[in-house]
RNA sequence: GGGCGAAUAGCUCAGCUGGCUAGAGCACCUGCCUUACAAGCAGGGGGUCACAGGUUCGAGCCCUGUUUCGCCCA
């Protein structure tokens, strides 16, 4: 027997890798041909350089749920994993690494560090891969893609080259976002505007000719060595008059003209505004319209240079302070005002980004956004929660040019290559041999790619495009994108863009955004905060199915999730209880000395339909078997006659098919966390509190635990299906202990129920159980009965045909209360003294010869009564309003008759009872 | 400044097509080491559904406005 059998408490120790290596060797994690269209995801590559965070494991969580519970479904199932090279994150880390060594980078160049970085890459991959195989992911490796490797580069080039032919790709000077600390390019998306403390600085630039100054104002007054213009509104009547006049610019000997431009607001600031074309977007613009120079005065780490005069050298923070004293002094600062204001920030680094005039690569994006936008809107794309669809459009429409180029080693360098000669501009897919003017003189570009421009093919590039390769043709478009919302521009926006422009189809068919793993308080994880738990350690601690398990029922759809460690106990607690069951239930099969057929071969992956076509209330012991059968493809341990199946039987049985039906709409709704739900109360607060507590006497008894053990055999195996896709690694454990079990749970069937479930009477029957047990250990409890005293309790019935299927549970009833006896009576005399409650018709004494606390019973009764007649007066009130009775669906109003006709006798009955009690 | 979203128990959230006597988990209180499980079991308390109007026989849900909070874009 299994040692883990013989724990007090389950412990996922050594337990999960032994399967994930079980699976992984068994090849599992690969497709097998299965019905209906491939169910396929692509992993988000996470950085290859980087660890698993909580993000991580909330988004793969999800992903492996998905995909386990589709190839259980018998979809074929694929989950391509990959990683990403994450260029700039990459690069700081070896630089420093060399810098560290007292190697620096530029001097020892580009060969030598990429073999640096490589090596590196080399070695974190194996770290994060392990990584993604502790959370369970069931990936198929053999498919294993890296944005950088041989099959992306082409696909990145070709995709390039493509591009450019197009016109689509092209070079220009232009105006970006600088990061002077990177020492790179940036895109638009990866600046992150913060609120920022400043000051708005008035400064008086005097007119050239004489004759007083006017006054501008900045918040950035270190940007004054750029600039070649001020400007004005054409229609300002106060000040248009002035256009065509110079101003000398303070600090230098230079000046500039006014021009009129409709960038200057007459009612902000002062009127006037200085334009630096290459140092402000707009004043960018201003300066395109007027044909302004462009002087950058400042070099790309964001020092001052030679046309910041005596300023030159200084940092750009430095200079601030020094030009304002410098005016203040020459008496041209004419006030300071506090200003808030945003500040850009690159993502990566956190450093104040210069907008900076410089030549880069951009794609066009307007063409692209074009599909893109008609997906969404045609439904070709659904995005969840649909709230997201609103913030896609809304970028879509304003797209902007994307700066592609990056100022790079770590990436896939630009297929550019410029002639010495003829300074020819030459793309192409290989590098070649020489230009058309017969130079052989050709240079690449240095520049590296924006690694979103490889990760935006990412649907197709680890299917081999552009081969047309048969997993392209069989696997895309994938089925859905788990992702955080955070990167719908980066990466979701593109990813469409990208599939509709390559192959004229959608990437995926659905994305669900996940929500972001927030601390207790609501703050996002950052290293910075240290708030950030090592899911490693919480895997070592919890067990990964525990993490998975609380991570999934946590978060409802695309909601945020707010993660503590003492959420983790839910999953851990809940993978005990389900250890606890199964030895509970297996240490009595152990004793028992049944045998059970395994399978030959295990039933494959595929719905196991539980309701349909299935004989549960003409011969529910043949039903019952051919269930068995699907679910384990062997025969029964006994042959079940249809009175074996109990009252309990049939209630578990028709609950267990009302979950897996709930399951699987849940998951067709991609509503994961009540999945889960969904399977964790039923396990937790039917099998195990009502049916397995319900059971007991039989198990115990020798000739009746036949029956009762087939059914709670099959009731965890089925529980086990239904729980896998969220906590894989303890359900495939237990399935093996089953005796019937053989195969992997992973690759069997999940139990479906497209039929409404079956033994309604039962149901009926033991809701009713359930009630009175209720009322009883309410009683109990309120009346403050010691937990040792058995004692009895009486039903009491209003018609005699109620006495026999009541007197059919009381031994039940007694069980689960834990009383001697319970009867039924109808008629005779009223037990007392005895605590009374109401069960539908059923009055429920609990006689107590030692209750002498009259008092505290009157009490108790007087409040049920008030509850009773409040409801009492709602419901009169309905029903005396004649719009009410007219308009409302008619079984509205007679719910509403029942529920009075049921509290009224309610009420009558309880009132006797008080006077009985004597007062 | 523009857009999106949220507001329900102490906390985190369900509540889907208006029919509700508003639920769950955690937390809290009480009792129990009941031979699977104290990582457990049983029982209990706790809500002006943000506010103000409106539509409706009927509003947590729909409409309008207000307040507060969050996110995105500029």
């Amino acid at each position: 027997m299994n040692d883990v059998r013989q724990l007090a408490q389950y412990s996922p120790q050594g337990l999960e890798e032994k399967w994930y290596a079980r699976w992984e060797a068994e090849g599992l994690f690969a497709p097998r041909t299965g019905a209906g269209a491939p169910f396929v995801i692509t992993l988000p590559p996470p950085n290859v350089t980087g660890i698993l965070h909580m993000g991580h494991c909330l988004g793969n969580s999800i992903q492996d749920t998905l995909i386990r519970y589709y190839r259980m479904l018998g979809r074929e199932t694929l989950w391509v994993p990959g990683t990403d090279h994450a260029s700039i994150a990459t690069e700081q880390v070896v630089s420093r690494q060399l810098r560290d060594e007292g190697i620096d980078k530029r001097a020892a160049g580009r060969a030598v560090f990429l073999e640096r970085a490589w090596a590196w890459k080399e070695q974190t991959h194996g770290r994060i891969t392990k990584q993604l195989r502790r959370l369970g992911c069931s990936l198929d490796w053999s498919r294993e893609a890296f944005t950088m490797d041989d099959a992306r580069n082409r696909a990145v080039v070709r995709c390039f080259v493509d591009l450019y032919a197009k016109g689509l790709v092209f070079r220009d000077l232009y105006l970006v976002n600088w990061c002077p600390h990177c020492l790179t390019a940036i895109s638009d998306d990866e600046v992150e505007y913060q609120e920022h403390q400043g000051s708005m600085w008035h400064i008086r630039y005097p007119f050239a000719d004489g004759g007083g100054d006017l006054t501008v104002a900045t918040t950035r007054p270190e940007t004054m060595f750029g600039d070649t213009a001020v400007a004005v509104n054409p229609d300002d009547p106060e000040r248009r008059h002035l256009i065509g006049r110079r101003v000398r610019l303070p600090l230098t000997d230079r000046t500039i003209p006014i021009v009129g431009d409709p960038h200057a607001d007459p009612e902000k600031g002062t009127g006037f505004v200085k334009i630096t074309p290459a140092h402000d977007p707009n004043d960018f613009l201003v300066g395109k319209r007027h044909d302004l120079p462009q002087v950058v005065c400042m070099d790309p780490r964001g020092v001052m240079n030679e046309h910041a005069g005596e300023f030159a050298g200084l940092d750009r923070a430095e200079a601030r302070r020094r030009v304002v004293a410098a005016l203040s002094g020459q008496g041209l600062l004419a006030k300071v005002d506090p200003h808030v204001h945003q500040v850009g920030h690159h993502d990566r680094c956190g450093t104040v980004i210069e907008p900076y005039l410089s030549k880069q690569w951009f794609l066009r994006m307007e063409e692209l956004a074009g599909p893109a936008i008609q997906a969404v809107e045609s439904g070709a794309v659904t995005l969840l929660p649909d709230r997201w669809v609103g913030v896609y459009h809304n970028w879509l429409g304003n797209i902007r040019d994307w700066c592609i180029s990056r100022q790079l080693w770590w990436g896939h360098r630009l297929p550019v290559w410029y002639c010495q000669d003829c300074s020819a501009e030459i793309v192409a897919l290989e590098p070649p041999a020489r230009c058309q003017c017969g130079s052989a003189r050709l240079e690449q570009d240095p520049d590296v790619l924006d690694t979103w421009f490889s990760s935006w093919l990412w649907t197709f590039s680890p299917l081999g495009w552009p081969e047309r390769t048969a997993d392209l043709a069989r696997y895309h478009p994938t089925s859905v994108l788990v992702t955080a919302a955070d990167i719908i521009f980066f990466w979701v926006a593109r990813m469409i863009m990208a599939s509709y422009e390559f192959l004229g189809e959608p990437p995926f068919r659905e994305v669900l955004f996940t929500g972001i793993v927030r601390d207790a308080e609501g703050r996002k994880m950052s290293k910075s905060l240290g708030n950030s738990p090592d899911p490693i350690d919480l895997i070592d601690t919890y067990g990964a199915d525990a993490l998975r398990c609380s991570l999934v029922m946590l978060t409802p759809t695309g909601a945020d999730i707010f993660f503590s460690e003492a959420s983790l106990e839910v999953g851990r607690n809940f993978c005990n209880k389900i250890f606890q069951a199964t030895k509970l239930v297996l240490g009595v099969w152990d004793e028992s000395g049944l045998a059970a057929p395994r399978a030959g071969v295990a039933p494959p992956p595929g719905p196991i339909e539980l309701v349909a076509d299935r004989p549960w209330e003409t011969a529910p012991a043949a039903a019952f078997a051919a269930v068995w059968r699907a679910t384990f493809g062997a025969e029964p341990p006994l042959v079940l006659r249809d009175a074996d199946l109990q009252l309990e039987d049939r209630w578990i049985l028709g609950r267990l098919c009302a979950t897996a039906r709930e399951c699987n709409e849940h998951y067709a709704r991609r509503r994961l966390n009540d999945a889960a739900y969904g399977a964790f109360n039923f396990f937790r607060h039917e099998l195990c509190d009502w049916y397995l507590e319900a059971i007991k006497p039989r198990l115990r008894d020798e000739r009746l635990r036949g029956p009762a053990l087939s059914v709670a055999i099959l009731e965890l195996a089925l529980s086990y299906k239904l729980l896998h896709p969220v906590m894989p690694f303890i359900t495939e454990e237990l399935w093996s202990w089953l005796p019937p079990a053989s195969g992997r749970l992973m690759v069997s069937g999940y139990p479906d129920a497209t039929g409404a479930p079956p033994f309604a009477g039962a149901q009926a029957a033991f809701g009713e159980v359930m009630t009175i047990t209720g009322v009883l250990r309410n009683l109990r409890s309120e009346l403050g009965v010691a937990p040792g005293r058995r004692g009895r309790a009486v039903l009491r019935v209003p018609s005699s045909e109620r006495v026999a299927p009541l007197g059919a549970v009381t031994d039940l009833i007694a069980l689960l209360v834990k009383l001697e006896s319970v009867t039924v009576e109808c008629g005779g005399d009223v037990p007392r003294p005895a605590g009374v409650g109401i069960a539908g018709d059923v009055e429920v004494f609990l006689p107590m010869a030692g209750l002498v606390d009259l008092d505290k019973e009157r009490e108790r009764l007087g409040k049920e009564l008030a509850k009773l007649s409040g409801w009492i007066a709602g419901c009169r009130a309905k029903l005396a309003n004649a719009n009410f009775v007219a308009n409302a669906p008619a079984d509205v109003v007679q719910k509403q008759k029942d529920l009075l006709a049921e509290n009224e006798a309610k009420v009558a009955t309880l009132q006797e009872r008080l006077r009985g009690l004597g007062n």
